[in-house]
DNA sequence: TGTAGCCGGTGACTCAGGTCACTGACCGGC
DNA sequence: GCCGGTCAGTGACCTGAGTCACCGGCTACA
């Protein structure tokens, strides 16, 4: 599959500071991918080969275990998954899974190409720079709620951000999906949104949940 | 005050891929202290000027929220603080705490020259990016801790990396200072330790609490 | 048109952990 | 000796949240 005209011009936008040598480089070796919805592109355990860099759609990425998960982020268009970064440059093995939320289209930047650029090209270790700090300081954010925060308040932010990454007022999403994100069980979820509901801070509707 | 002989042969080893070159300039212009436990080096908030890579000694970095704190990482000999790399370059805020846990040396590299460094020594790039996912993946333990475990083997893990990251079989500490690095409260480790002592997992001597 | 599968809602129960209030041991200093 | 301070230990109690069992409603489809 080929980039788009647009896209080239998005990309070169969105990355103006790699320079146009590089871009182009980066351009030349590595392909596109459109993705549909839910499809999971990195499981726990597994290798890295390709770092991935979200042209369109958005990702969501999180950590599981027994059954339980946690939405640890999102990728959203002109961002990268540092998860892949680290493991694919060290050659270790992923501790997250991520699967597309909406239809995807994704960069993938062959892993054997990436040290010489990074060696050539300073510009490109700002770039994971960026995502890093930015990774981390979400993870930070994500401990403070789960320590200082109680339930009800994960949830109505959870939504909101939902709400704001996916671009939709309503969402559509299921009481099970939203206790999973948040690592906790549907019930949890159904009693604590009624309990919002009330207090005025959220309405179900048939279509969806509505922030307020 | 002046990097030892020693110390400057101990850092040349343990950084060696950095290069010769870099390793002097790096020397050159950064200082060395010598900080007495207990100091605070860096609260929220603060904007950051040096990037401490810690000589000797052990530094503690924790979050804090109405007086609830959260170990995050140790930073151990060789080791540096990616919150203040990050907070550094960008010219943004901590959003950690820092404080010495023993008798510290640390080297101070001016946040200044780091752009610089960055730019015409790639291989500075790749101790930030070890750093970087070092902390990351710890982080990501963490969540896990916090998500996934109950208390009792929170605070066993806890002391069993306590006891290895300062070398000692007896920890000499405060059931109040284990709280609140775990973010809880006294009487709930007070407890808890009791009931791991009937367990047989621990010994809490009149000298400290020793690990089984 | 029945039935199987998802989905949300609920009540009853359990449990881990946080909070409060108080105790007694062990200092050190004056 | 007494006073103040720190420290650990404990019982009573509360609460947030997880678990279990069970509905009833909707939808799809055979």
């Amino acid at each position: 599959m080929e980039l788009t005209l647009q896209e080239i011009s998005d990309f070169k936008k969105a990355h103006y500071y790699l320079g146009a040598e590089l871009i182009n480089e980066i351009i030349e070796y590595s392909i596109v991918t459109e993705l549909i919805t839910d499809t999971e592109i990195l499981r726990e355990g597994q290798y890295v080969k390709q770092i991935p860099i979200v042209l369109k759609g958005l990702i969501k990425v999180y950590s599981r275990y027994e059954d339980k998960e946690l939405l640890l982020y999102y990728i959203q268009p002109d961002e990268s998954c540092i998860m892949s970064f680290t493991a694919g440059i060290r050659n270790e093995q992923s501790k997250v899974y991520a699967v597309t939320e909406d239809q995807t289209r994704v960069l993938l930047l062959p892993i054997d190409r990436i040290p010489a650029w990074l060696r050539d090209h300073p510009a490109m270790n700002s770039l994971f720079f960026n995502q890093f700090s930015m990774r981390y300081t979400e993870l930070l954010e994500t401990i403070r709620y789960l320590l200082y925060h109680k339930l009800d308040k994960r949830i109505y932010d959870f939504l909101v951000e939902k709400s704001s990454v996916k671009g939709e007022k309503i969402l559509n999403i299921r009481h099970k999906q939203i206790a999973s994100e948040l690592g906790t069980a549907r019930e949890v979820i159904s009693r604590l949104l009624k309990k919002m509901e009330k207090e005025g801070k959220i309405r179900q509707l048939p279509e969806g949940i509505e922030i307020l």
